[in-house]
DNA sequence: CTAATAATGCTATAGAATAACATTATATTT
DNA sequence: AAATATAATGTTATTCTATAGCATTATTAG
């Protein structure tokens, strides 16, 4: 099973996430001749300030506090970048958050799915061949062909699960 | 493998699945003394009017046009029928689409899944053990505890797939 | 019958996403 | 380098989805 979940869930030195994010999608971009603006540079570090899904407006409100002197980066353009980044295969969309996670494994090919914590918003991207499997067998038995797949499971993660569990009854 | 596939992407006597749908909401309600209010069961007829999935706002203009007399439902109206329908397990959100459609089958306790046709927009609701496993297994290997799950497949139905053939290049 | 609770009506607004068009930057061709 | 085409961004307005807040009406409980 390919993921990110211990990363996702634990302290760990996020700086080293975000430059190898950065690296990979300038390589990526640079492979397919896509331009990796300096604007979609700034959204797709922007998303990486964490591994917790954010909204298209949190975007937006960070990046005009990241460059508080110039002027304003507006939704549109954030949208923009958005699809940019979400036709690299760099971010991810979250339906049922209405929000965008970076990629951690841009690239490879993979049917993935989320476990997303509902207390600390972290979220972890998993591949498992048993659940694409799964999936491919059920749609066959209905005569569905399937395109794409949107799997996203809430719960909680690891780390949480023990704070609920010495925080008592609380 | 639980699924009302055969009825969502074939043509049939749609009326049963409203009869059938209506009744067993009756009965459900009843049973946990919940109100189906006539607004409520308006909303839920409407979504039942198809196997497509029908935007809030969709279910807006539906009801005014059904009942083309008297006044207005107003969207906070069919929110809040849609929020109850929702707890009562008569209904789903589909997160993908912004959407809601009738569970075919409530009561039963389930963890469902929704193979949505991008041609004709129906989506049917399955069921399938193998799955359910699949996720709960995956997640397990992340320390991740599953509270609730959205899967939503897109694809081409078996209609679909078929009419496409048939059409050839178009 | 009255008080309490639940449901609906109504207005406004928040939140997510895109349309349309102007402007600027980058790439391409000559 | 200049001219042209293409891509990206700026800007304003708007659409679509969903909910907050409060008034009114209906239903239930005592």
């Amino acid at each position: 099973m390919l993921t990110n979940s211990r990363l996702a869930y634990h302290s760990h030195d996020h700086k080293r996430c975000v430059s190898a994010a950065l690296t990979r999608a300038k390589t990526l971009c640079d492979d397919s001749d896509a331009r990796l603006t300096p604007i979609r540079e700034a959204v797709l570090r922007t998303i990486w300030a964490s591994h917790r899904p954010l909204g298209a407006y949190d975007i937006v409100d960070q990046m005009a506090l990241n460059a508080a002197s110039g002027k304003r980066i507006l939704a549109p353009t954030v949208y923009r970048s958005i699809e940019f980044l979400l036709a690299q295969g760099l971010i991810h969309r979250i339906a049922t958050l209405n929000a965008y996670i970076g990629c951690p494994f841009p690239g490879s090919h993979h049917s993935d799915f989320f476990l997303i914590c509902r207390e600390c918003g972290s979220a972890a991207e998993c591949s498992a061949d048993q659940l694409n499997i799964a999936v491919e067998q059920t749609a066959k038995r209905a005569n569905f062909k399937v395109e794409s797949q949107v799997i996203e499971i809430a719960g909680l993660c690891p780390e949480c699960q023990h704070e609920n569990q010495q925080g008592g009854l609380k």
